[in-house]
Order: C-alpha cells, then structure tokens, then sequence
DNA sequence: CACCAATCGCAACTGTTGTAGCTTTAATGT
DNA sequence: ACATTAAAGCTACAACAGTTGCGATTGGTG
C-alpha cells in the first residue's frame, strides 16, 4: 500500500488538518481571498510545508475536491420522472445556496475557472455526479415514461445547466419556480426525442450501456 | 455634464488608453496572470493614476465590460425558429471559441465570480443580449410556429445554458452537435408549453410585451 | 534498540503589489 | 494670454506572498 504507509502519523495529521483548514478557508474567505498562508496558520501547520506538499492555492482546492468525490448523493426515486429530475435539479441549487456548503461549493467552480488542475478534478467530480444523476432518467426508461435511444447524461446537462447559468453566469436569483422549469424543459426535450444518443441506445455511461436492455 | 466636462483631454486619452490595455492583457494573459501593473506598464500610464481611477483589476474589467456592452449583435433572421435559435447559440460559442476576443469574453465570466461590481455589469451586458436575442422568439410566436404566452427571455436562457454548463462549469469540450441540441432543446420545451410566462402573455422585455400583440 | 529515510518546523531573504505625500502637467474660463 | 484647478506623474515605502537552506522530529526497519 502506497497512501497507507503511514496511516495514523504525523503526515496524516497534517494532511487532515490542512484540508479542514482549506475548507474553512474557502467558505469564510472564498476563493479570491484565500491564501496558502491563511490555511497554513490557520491549520498550525507551517507554511513551508504547505507549500512543498500543495504548491499553491489550487493544489489545495484540488486536493479538497478529489476528497469531495467521494461523499455519494441522495437521488430521488419517486417512482415519477418528473419529480425525480426536479429533485435533482433542486438538489443542485440547495448545494449551492446551503449557508454551510455553498461558499465551498461556488469556490470550486471559481477555481475551476482559473487553473487546469481545478477544471480536471471538477469535470471528473461533476462526471461521477452526472453518472449517478441520469439514473433517473434510466428508470424512465425502462418504466416507458421516455423513449429508448435518450443521451441520459445529457438530459441531466439540460435540466442542471439554466441553474448554474444564472447562478455563476448572469448571477440572477433562482427561484423554485425556474428550478422546475429547468427540470420540465429538459424533460420536454427528452420527450421529443432531442436528446438521443448517436447510436440510438440509452446512454448513461459506458458500463451501464452495456448493462441496459432497450425496450422501445 | 459631468463625464463630458474634459471629452478630448488627457484624462480621455488616459482612459481609452487603459481600457486597450486591458483587453489587450486580458486576451494575453488572461483574468489570472493579469494585474494592474502590467495595464499600466502596457498602457503607458503611470501605475498610481491607474490605482486610483479603476481601484483594482475587478474595476478595471468591470469598466471595460461596461463599454462592451455598446456593441451590437447580428441576430439571424432565416424564417425559422429553429434556425434563427441554433443561430443564437452558434453566435454565444463562437464568442468564447473565437481565439482573438475568447479569452476576454472569458474573462469577463471569471471577474464576475470575484467581483460584485463586474457580476453587476455582467448581469445587465446579458440582459441586454437576452433582450436582442428574444426576438427571434418573438417572430416565431407571431408566424405563429410558437404558442403565444411564451417568456421568450426564459427560451434564450434555457438555449445557452448548455452551453455556458460546458464551458465555465464542467470544462468539456462544445462540439456543434452540443450547440444545435441545445437549441432544439429550448425549443422542444418552448413547443411543449413549459416555458410560459406567469401573466400568459409572450414576454421579451417589459417594453416590447407592451408592444407585442399576442396572435394565439 | 539503534539506525535511516522522510517529513516537518524555523528564520531569513526576495520580489511584487498596493499606498502615501508631494510635485508637475494640462485643460478650462475669463 | 493667464489664472485656476482637477488630474496625472514621481519617489519612497509598507505589507505580504512565496522561496531556500538547514536543523529537528517522526516513524518504519533490521
């Protein structure tokens, strides 16, 4: 075992120790005012070895968000398509507007913005989100609510993407209300069959593909 | 007048030179090797007049966009819906694809996440191009190819959204299938009935839908 | 138990960013 | 032309992020 050499030690401890301060960090400061010598003082932690083991201020956030990946997310499954994509939908804006978690929530993508790192960890973060989110869509599906041959993953694209547009984009509040429409459009899209996949099979990722049974 | 008390002097010549200089750091450089030394240095002015006048890199972005806003913006009119929307959206990406005014574009995006004053800016540069572009709804809606009560404002959202989702949150890359979905997906929505206004009237901006005569 | 490699802490140093006080320039009004 | 005044330039400096070299501590290993 490689990471598990020294599982309990004096590395370990620094380790946590800096990662709970990055978070604390980035939800009290955000992203521009975060500093490695703030998370360095406030963690107790030296600044020189934090600098040696992270680099920098991103090396930091993308440590914090390979962590973030592995917390699983509670997807709806109402037995309806309608609810259970709105659910999801406002499962994204409540991770953003949450007092708690939405501070660190917006600083990832911020970083994302600005460092390559950032952007690689985010996009593989959101990946693993969207594979777990089009399940969803997959059990529609197989309940017929939606025709076979739909792009899963881009029905969750579609229905999440107005939320991020006017959080981080046009920064306009997001009522409930858009929330739904959100979820509804990608639904009506789907519906219309404009989110099929190029080879005619319901897409969710690339095992799951191989696992699905078309019914239509 | 206030701004126009001294139009052709140095303070003039001062700031058109700054505001080249910004463009012209932020399309080098881009938002985060960017610094307000480096406008001065370019712009030939000295670096305490910049501090002074623009504050920070925030306001100088901020100004700079605040002048972007002037521009206007070729909106298609092919006859079809479809078309004209697909349009809309090819027109966002290439904005951001485009390797001479991408990278500024871009960082408008990025200043807005960092700065209340530059997600002000930003906020109402969109609205007006929200407004340019809810026309393309509004002519569907009177050739009769869209119901009437449509907010044509929300339909533009819904086809962008995609798009911006890709290119500032999960980092993937937008092809030119990705761009006609999601215009056909706004437009499915649209044609389905789930992107109404609440008053049932076609809404594009509060002075047109006092001019608009609702034909459904 | 003693040794060895890895990691952390410390203090001093460098370069850059942003600020303050004062002087000089140039646009406007008479 | 000339006085007035707002704005730009200049020097120096304070604050801070990030780097480096070295010594101290930790934890696994024979």
């Amino acid at each position: 075992m490689e990471s598990l050499k020294r599982p309990g030690g004096r590395s370990a401890r620094v380790r946590d120790a800096v990662r709970q301060a990055t978070l604390a960090e980035l939800a009290g400061r955000g992203y521009g005012g975060m500093t490695v010598e703030g998370v360095a003082a406030r963690s107790g932690v030296h600044k020189t070895t934090v600098y040696r083991r992270w680099r920098s201020v991103e090396g930091l956030i993308t440590d914090a968000l390979e962590l973030a990946r592995e917390e699983p997310w509670p997807i709806p499954d109402t037995g309806s398509v309608r609810e259970d994509l709105r659910g999801v939908v406002a499962l994204v804006h409540t991770g953003f507007a949450d007092p708690s978690g939405g501070p660190v929530a917006s600083a990832f993508i911020t970083a994302a913005m600005q460092s390559a790192d950032a952007a690689v960890a985010l996009r593989e973060f959101l990946a693993a989100r969207h594979r777990q989110a089009a399940v969803v869509v997959r059990r529609a599906v197989e309940r017929r609510e939606l025709p076979s041959g739909i792009d899963a993953l881009e029905v969750i694209r579609v229905a999440v993407a107005p939320v991020y547009y006017r959080l981080f984009v046009t920064h306009e509040p997001v009522s409930a209300q858009d929330v739904e429409r959100a979820a509804d459009a990608a639904l009506a899209a789907a519906r219309a069959g404009v989110l099929r996949g190029d080879d005619g099979e319901t897409v969710v990722d690339q095992a799951a593909s191989t696992r699905s049974t078309p019914l239509g």
